[in-house]
DNA sequence: TATGAATGAGCCTTCATTCAT
DNA sequence: CATGAATGAAGGCTCATTCAT
């Protein structure tokens, strides 16, 4: 796996860091591996240097410790998965519904490749992750209320609690059909589920 | 790990001293308020013991382990909280806006009241809990394919997504209002808005 | 072993004392099952309680503890195994190769009988226990430096040692043949072949 | 209990570190020293550790468990150990008797050296131990079928039972004289009795 | 930085012994 | 005396973390 360095003529610098950084990013892979496999409780520090290819005592050397490679795991993920439900905000005269579908669906498919970890967030899930979907929900709240006031979505719904329940549908909905479940479910009739049932729960003009 | 996932509690009801089964309820009691408050992985023995003022070598005398106590708490829990969803089989005739009402209050009120442990076991549910949903599931799927052919909810919907969708929608609601948020939730707007965006997605004809 | 002294009066007293024998032999007869099949570190005085129909707290009103009921086992089953060797001293006149034979004969078939308990035995045999022995060899060698004397055996045998030796020949072939072996052993013969490798040895005159 | 009873010594004979091979060195000697002094049930890992220098965390880098450790110790002892009595099997030609007190005293001065640690090999001895004696009694066996065919042995002997007692009574002498008690004894005059107990049982022509 | 041996806090579990009933 | 629940000392083992090389 490691490549040997170049002869000390002088240059020891320059590889050095690049193994470094190599490293850290075979300590990232198998960390991710690691937690997949065994849990966030269950992963052993030394698994995950051994799945790198490394001697426990370099983890030191790149994380602080099991939290913080945990996290940076969750970074790399989470760009992938930064939208738990379709957002609201498209562009004024796009088709409402072919925007929430295409939302659905993205975020199902994102889901689905990272199923097992996604898995995994769930059961390690804070606090402090709640709250950062506070401004998503926000920002899903306020277009529930601007469809309201265009006479566009039911007028009897709570737009912030609609809100939350439309947005724990999905990722729960993805939850249960890609981490849990065993059987393959079809991604797009799921979506297209998941649409129907938003679209049709806002009483969105159609 | 270990065997018999629920210790039977029908053949020890009747210990040989009374002191016995005083004892073993306070484990019991000891062990909910131990895992509500630091979790399933840290609660300790000792800890549990310690709480209901015994000696942690007397925990072995009612409890083979921490995984059996738990999953008996699970048990004294879950005699509250059968219900993940609204059930839609009432009998003809009633209102299903009012059934569907109803059975969200019940179940929201139980989760509130049980909120802390109810948090704890949705960071350990395992496979094994999911499937044990499904029936649940599939019999409210059979009440959508119903109410389908009675011409009453959308026809396009597909009747066992839709049923997994709603399902999760009330209780990760009910996860994030009672488990996670931290401002207090009016339990009867909430119940009011998932029966409304239960109605409403399916298209119940009110 | 000890006689129920006279009633006081007509009350409990007589059965209460009946009862209290009955289980100290039972306890007695438990420890030496348990001790034969788990050895005596393994042994648990909870064990040979259940063993005995007891619980165990009532061991104590029996035995002081583990040691102790092993030396009382063992008190039982040396009064079958007194010899661990023929005895030399046998009335004068008679056949000594006879008298050998028999003596040795009596030693295994005893040896057999308590295989598994001269096993464990051999095992816990502790300083002390060897030094009871002393007495038995210095008789031996009483009689072997007798035999030397009267030009019946070997002049050039160092009466002690060959005491000893032959002394631990018989009782430790015993234990190879019925406590370790696993296929039966004829014991006459075994015999036969000791008392001439004695008989032998001392160069008895026969 | 555990699996391999011997660790492979061999492949882990050279370590990264120096300090490693030198510390699992001082483990085995702390071993041999506490184990002698306690017997193996009272010995523990700690003070194993301790005796050595160590962590006791660290007794585990280098062995499983006690048993492992007491193994380790056991095939040290063994290479001065092998042989449990004077093997008859001499070159043709070379004077029997001499052959055979050779042996004796050879047997009895390394268990002398040894002498702590073998009457710890007896305690411990197994039914597995007793059976790897079988070898060695298989070939004493051998040999005295060869003499008493040659006429010059005792032909009323069966020769597997004499060479177990035979055996028997070498190696059970050595740990009376040196394990068990407390008076110096003369290793040679020891090995003079035994030898011509010995010839003399075999009847060996002299 | 990489290595991997050493450290030691921490937890679980067993079981002899006590003691109230 | 019998009972059996409670006690708590004792020891095994794990594993995150440190550190000398």
């Amino acid at each position: 796996m490691r490549s040997s360095p170049l002869p000390a003529t002088g240059s020891e610098a320059r590889p050095r860091r690049a193994d470094a950084e190599r490293n850290r990013r075979a300590l990232l892979a198998a960390a991710r591996r690691v937690f997949e496999r065994d849990g966030f409780v269950s992963a052993r520090i030394t698994d995950i240097a051994d799945e790198a290819g490394l001697a426990h005592g370099c983890f030191y050397s790149h994380f602080p410790g099991k939290e913080e490679i945990f996290a940076a795991v969750v970074a790399e993920v989470s760009e992938e998965m930064l939208h738990p439900g379709p957002a609201l905000t498209a562009p004024a005269g796009s088709d409402p519904v072919a925007v929430i579908e295409a939302a659905n669906l993205a975020y199902l498919e994102a889901y689905r490749r990272n199923a097992r970890f996604m898995a995994l967030l769930e059961q390690v899930a804070t606090v402090n992750d709640a709250f950062l979907r506070i401004r998503l929900l926000t920002r899903n709240a306020r277009a529930i209320r601007r469809l309201q006031r265009a006479g566009l979505a039911d007028p009897d719904l709570d737009p912030d609690l609609a809100s939350l329940a439309l947005s724990v549908m999905v990722s729960r909905s993805a939850y249960a059909a890609f981490a849990v479940g065993r059987e393959p479910v079809d991604t797009a009739r799921l979506a297209a589920t998941l649409t129907r049932l938003w679209v049709n729960s806002l009483r969105l003009a159609t």
